[in-house]
This record gives structure tokens, C-alpha cells and sequence, in this order.
RNA sequence: UCCCCGGUAGCUCAAUGGUAGAGCGUUCGGCUGUUAACCGAAAUGUUGGAAGUUCGAAUCUUCCCCGGGGAGCCA
């Protein structure tokens, strides 16, 4: 017997097919019953009479769900069935039955968040969790194919570091080997800075740790970010790069997972138009269109949550803000030589309020100025002595960005909280499960 | 760290200081085209914890615990 999955079920209509998979609901009507069964790759409507298939019926009857099962039986087109396909099923194997004593917790219907997060290792067998996953998948091929394309080269930044790149309030600190103390990276940047002096264009793509006490529908303590960087890059070459990347990740998951987006409900029209160029403004510019809302941001403020919405809803499609005060950035950006009050910088927010997906900026690739800024930020010399190695052995310039992969995908699936496009989201005061 | 909201049956939620309830899920029965099926019946409670006010507390007060949303910080 052939065995299918149910995504492709419709090339099988009119012929005998199994099915592995899980019941996913089972709705009886006397002497009728209409189960649903999923594999994984999406969920088909069985049918099943008891004149015609006995044997089957009754091993239906009184089944649980999230049993496992084998089926077989008919693919036929069947309008009044979810989906337009349906299978007759003539056999039914049932390898595990649920048990009445202990049913499936996540039913067909609204559950609270705590919930849902506390069964999160059950919650991603539903059709739309599941789907989100698919999304994050394709992104992630999208996103690397895009590197790859581009000439970038994957080199991979460690896990455990021996200091901060930016700031220490917000580092898990682990012990090492020995009782030294290491911590968990927040950025692979300073590392691919390295590798770049060594391959020329390079990404990392792996999770990053931040133990920021954020408890906000756009954090996670574990998230992934995938880092380009290119020597002899400038900070216009990184808004193209960026601009390239974000589009062909959107794209793609337009076209190669057009059901699961529908799934989803997502309104696609917005995404289509998520094509180059994207609106670039100055830092400047930004606050001119806050003020315009009678927003007070002045110059030399953050850009808050609230703001980002304000100004990426003046555009239609993701906008780039750059040239930010440099007092408000990080220690290694470098000064705009024309206003080096300024860092060369950028933040690509994403629009409908789902704010910063990219932060970028051109690196400091002069020794003395990196230094002096080193003493600035009052950050320690000494664990810094290699990637000052960089400015002393050909320096040049170079710049790159991270793109956080969740607050993109939360953005083209549309979800409310970014804590559903990860197969198993870690926040503040919650690692299980 | 700070601000706001919440915690009642397995789940989602009601209950104006006066007998703790409904829907879903589970169990039993009915139904040959259901769409989170429907109809009938049953079982299911330390109201997050502690103390206080009161004749009487799910409800009011204080403290603690847990969760959610946000600020700061950031992707």
C-alpha cells in the first residue's frame, strides 16, 4: 500500500492510500463517523460507516485524541469536506490509544497563554503552531541561500565567550573549566569582525543569550540572529545588504509556503510590497517625523518601542533609520566623519508595530579611536586584546548587522508574541519545558 | 528594578459580603454528511498561600507566591 502525507493527498485522488499519523478529532454521528487525522504535514477528514467498514467503525468508536494511528483507504475530492479531499477508510490500525483516564489537555478551542506555554511540547502538534515552524524553517533556508548567493561565507562564533560584547548587565554567567568564569554570547559580531579580516565576507547564524529582565511580547532570553560581515564594507553597502536579505526571506515565504501563510490568516497584500528599496532616513529625520506626531523624542534620545511604531507606520514597507547620536550606541561603532557626533549605524524596523528586526552599523577600525572608546564605555582592556588585534595587523574598515530571527518571522507570520515562532521559547523565569 | 492586570472544576470563564455555576473535555445513551457537529444524562472544587476584618469572605485589607502585559535595555 502507498503510503502518502496528507499535503499531498490530492495527487492520489481515486486510489488506496495509508496514512501515519494522529487523530486529530473525531466527530460521530450514529451509525457515521468523521474523523480528522494529521501527519504532520497538514490534517484530512476521514469517513467511515458502519454497513460498510464494521471492523473499522468499531476501532474508531470511542477513540481518543492524538491516538496513533495507521489508515487506509480512498482518496476521493469531496466538497463538503475541510480541505476538498477526504478518505474513505476501509482499515484502521490503532498503535497507541489515549487513554480516557488522562485525555489530550489541548483541546479544539481557546486555551490561556500559561497554559499553552506550560504543554508547549504538545501545543506544537496544532495545524497553526506547526505552521509557524514551517515558516521559520523556510526563512532560515531563504535567509542562508541569500548569504551564500551574496558570497558571504558561514563561519560559526562560539558560544561561550570571556566578556561582553556590549555592557555586562545582561550576560548568563556559566562556570568554565577550572573556576574561570565564561558567559554566554549576546552576538557573534566581534568574532565574525575576525573572520572577515580572514575570508573577506562572512555571516554567523546561531542563538544568541541575553538576560535582560524584558518581559515583553518582543524578547526571549535564547533567540537566533544571524550576523553578516564584510571587510572594506561601508555603512550603505550593509543597508543593501540588509534591504536584499530581509526581502528574499519574505519572498520566499510567500512562495514556497503559501499555505501555511494562509493558514495563518496573515494578510499577504502587506508582504508582497516587501521589495527594495526600502525608505532610508536619518536619525534626525526620524525625530522630525515624532515630533510631527507630538511625540517629544528630542535629539539624543532612544528610540522607544512606542516611537518605532510611530515612524515605520509613515511607510509601507520595512524603513531603515541610521546616523543615530553615538552616545546612545555601542562602544565600537564609528563616528560619521562629517557629524562625528554621530555613529555610522542602522535599525531596520519592521512595519504594523513589529519594530526592530536589524541593527547594524560600520565598525571603528582605527586602534587609538577604539581605545579611547574602550575607556569611555569603562570596559576592560585586557579581554579585548584580540580583537584589538584586528586594528593592529591591516586594519580596515568593515561593517555588518544582526538580523533577530524570531522578530522576523513573528512580523511574516503575523503572530501577537514572538514566543510562538521558536519550537521552544525561553524567557525570563521560564525554561520549562 | 519599576508600573499595570490576573490566579475559581482538566481547560475557558461566571458568581454585586449571604446555598460555588456554565460551556468545553471525560463517562454513559441517541443520531448516515459532520465542519471546534448536535441532543439527553452523570461525575468532577483546599476559589494560588498565610494572616486579618466580619454573624458570614471567591468577593474587603495586608503580606507572600505564580503568571500575563508594558517601561528601561535590546534583535
Amino acid at each position: 500500500m502507498t503510503i502518502i502525507s496528507i499535503e499531498d493527498a490530492g495527487k492520489y485522488e481515486g486510489q488506496e492510500a495509508t496514512i501515519r499519523g494522529w487523530l486529530y478529532n473525531l466527530r460521530e454521528s450514529g451509525k457515521l463517523m468523521f474523523p480528522i487525522f494529521r501527519d504532520g504535514t497538514g490534517i484530512i477528514q476521514g469517513v467511515c460507516a458502519l454497513k460498510e467498514n464494521p471492523e473499522a467503525f468499531e476501532a474508531l468508536k470511542g477513540l481518543t485524541q492524538e491516538s496513533s494511528v495507521i489508515v487506509t483507504g480512498k482518496i476521493r475530492a469531496e466538497q463538503r469536506a475541510p480541505g476538498g479531499f477526504e478518505m474513505g477508510v476501509s482499515k484502521i490500525q490503532v498503535l497507541q490509544k489515549v487513554s480516557e483516564a488522562q485525555p489530550y489537555p489541548i483541546q479544539l478551542k481557546e486555551h490561556g497563554v500559561d497554559f499553552l506555554l506550560d504543554h508547549r511540547h504538545l501545543w506544537i502538534r496544532t495545524p497553526r503552531q506547526a505552521s509557524i515552524l514551517r515558516i521559520r524553517a523556510e526563512a532560515i533556508r531563504a535567509a542562508r541561500n541569500f548569504m551564500d548567493s551574496q558570497g558571504y561565507i558561514l563561519t560559526d562564533a562560539p558560544m561561550f565567550t570571556p566578556a561582553a560584547c556590549e555592557g555586562t548587565s545582561t550576560l548568563f554567567e556559566v562556570n568554565y573549566i577550572d573556576d574561570q568564569k565564561a558567559y554566554l554570547t549576546q552576538s557573534g559580531q566581534l568574532y565574525i569582525e575576525a573572520t572577515a579580516m580572514a575570508l573577506g565576507k562572512v555571516y554567523t547564524f546561531g542563538p544568541t543569550f541575553r538576560a535582560e529582565k524584558s518581559k515583553t511580547r518582543r524578547h526571549l532570553t535564547e533567540f537566533w540572529m544571524l550576523e553578516p560581515e564584510a571587510a572594506y564594507a561601508e555603512l550603505g553597502d550593509m543597508m543593501n545588504l540588509a534591504e536584499g536579505l530581509v526581502s528574499a526571506v519574505v519572498q520566499s515565504v510567500l512562495k514556497n509556503k503559501s499555505r501555511e501563510v494562509e493558514l495563518l490568516k496573515r494578510d499577504t497584500k502587506k508582504l508582497e510590497k516587501v521589495k527594495p528599496p526600502f525608505p532610508r532616513i536619518s536619525y534626525e529625520e526620524a525625530i522630525g517625523i515624532l515630533n510631527k506626531h507630538n511625540n517629544p523624542t528630542k535629539f539624543g534620545d532612544d528610540i522607544g518601542g512606542d516611537e518605532e511604531t510611530i515612524v515605520s507606520n509613515e511607510f509601507d514597507r520595512p524603513v531603515m533609520v541610521h546616523r543615530y547620536p553615538a552616545s546612545i550606541k555601542a562602544f565600537y561603532m564609528q563616528p560619521d566623519p562629517e557629524r562625528p557626533d554621530l555613529a555610522l549605524a542602522f535599525d531596520m524596523l519592521a512595519p504594523e508595530g513589529y519594530g526592530e528586526i536589524i541593527g547594524g552599523s560600520q565598525r571603528i577600525h582605527d586602534y587609538d579611536l577604539l581605545v579611547k572608546r574602550l575607556h569611555e564605555y569603562k570596559l576592560p582592556e585586557e579581554p579585548f586584546q584580540w580583537y584589538l588585534d584586528l586594528r593592529r595587523y591591516g586594519s580596515v574598515p568593515h561593517a555588518g548587522f544582526g538580523l533577530g530571527l524570531e522578530r522576523t518571522v513573528a512580523w511574516i507570520c503575523g503572530t501577537e508574541h514572538i514566543r510562538e515562532v521558536i519550537p521552544f521559547p525561553r524567557m525570563i523565569y521560564r525554561v520549562y519545558p
